[in-house]
DNA sequence: CCGTTCTTTCTGTAAGAAGTGAAACATCGG
DNA sequence: CCGATGTTTCACTTCTTACAGAAAGAACGG
């Protein structure tokens, strides 16, 4: 596959956002891509296309399945598997932040909860109390997020329009 | 400072979670620890307490600086520098993440809009409609974002409780 | 000023992550 | 069942980042 310069300078900046966000840059390579792509491609097509290894895609391919992001599919009258990425961006989004809070916050919560637990037999008030204060920041922020992603785009986007009238609405300040 | 085990825990967990989102992980525990001290910290003791060289809290209470997350403070009678970060997890919350945004999001909406426009002159239409896309989506969020870090917690708190209400009011489905 | 205390910068080392290529493994057609 | 084709695993190398410790640099007290 022949990327374009504009293609190139994308899937290059999508590697670079990978790694600041603690995403192997290969990985995010890879998705963005299939994502340009388009359509079904084979790993060797995209080992050759991003130079890099035959086994570091096989590696990244495998990772983006792991998070619901790439799917295998096939070509007739092609034994290779073929790897393709969902094009709808919003959806992309959904799946790695629910993932990520999945693997991440949840287990956060808990350690939360367990800490504040200990803090409490061992009387240790000053601690305790921070510690639930940060468990609660995270329920809220967890439960916001959650109604978030069950909105469409479109639901999404009146909501910003209309953001401040619903603020003020609930009379809730800024 | 002596830290308890339940502290430690968290504090270790804190370093972790940061390395995950692409933070340092001393830089993560010291502005844990400041945050569980909550009251103004010498770096040496910092650097003691955490068991790490007194240079890499020096780097690592820069960073934080950085972000705007930890200010320095003086003790009377005390030449050295102290250091506390705020004990508001949703201010710290919003420092955080408006930061980035202006730090990797900004940036990364100006490569988008680049390459639109240079997909365009160059007649790459397919190309040229993915990235509009995924820029699309990004300025949405970002929005929606905005409007969400104006929040106070209890506003917050109102949006998720009525939530889906306020989806039905719009006439928005899921 | 000069010694003391504290802080930062710099350089080398170590730890960790990412990536390659070879070898092992699987699948399929004939 | 065997050769061909494609995929994954694994051991090793390379690269990056984090970190320690030494040295340099400030700030202050006397």
């Amino acid at each position: 596959m022949n990327l374009t310069t504009t293609e190139t300078k994308f899937i290059l900046h999508w590697g670079e956002m990978g790694t600041r966000w603690g995403i192997n840059r290969t990985v995010a390579q890879v998705h963005a891509l299939l994502y340009i792509a388009g359509r079904p491609v084979p790993a060797d097509e995209i080992a050759q296309t991003l130079s890099v290894a035959r086994s570091n895609v096989s590696t990244s391919l495998r990772e983006l399945q792991g998070w619901g992001l790439v799917k295998a599919s096939h070509v007739l009258g092609d034994r290779r598997d073929h790897f393709e990425t969902m094009q709808d961006v919003w959806a992309m989004f959904k799946l790695v932040a629910t993932e990520r809070k999945r693997r991440e916050i949840d287990p956060t919560l808990g350690v939360l909860k367990e800490a504040i637990a200990q803090a409490e037999k061992s009387g240790e008030k000053a601690t305790r109390e921070k510690l639930a204060q940060m468990l609660e920041f995270f329920e809220t922020v967890t439960e916001a997020f959650e109604e978030f992603v069950k909105m469409s785009p479109g639901a999404l986007k009146k909501v910003v329009k209309y953001g401040g009238k619903l603020q003020k609405l609930l009379g809730v300040g800024t």
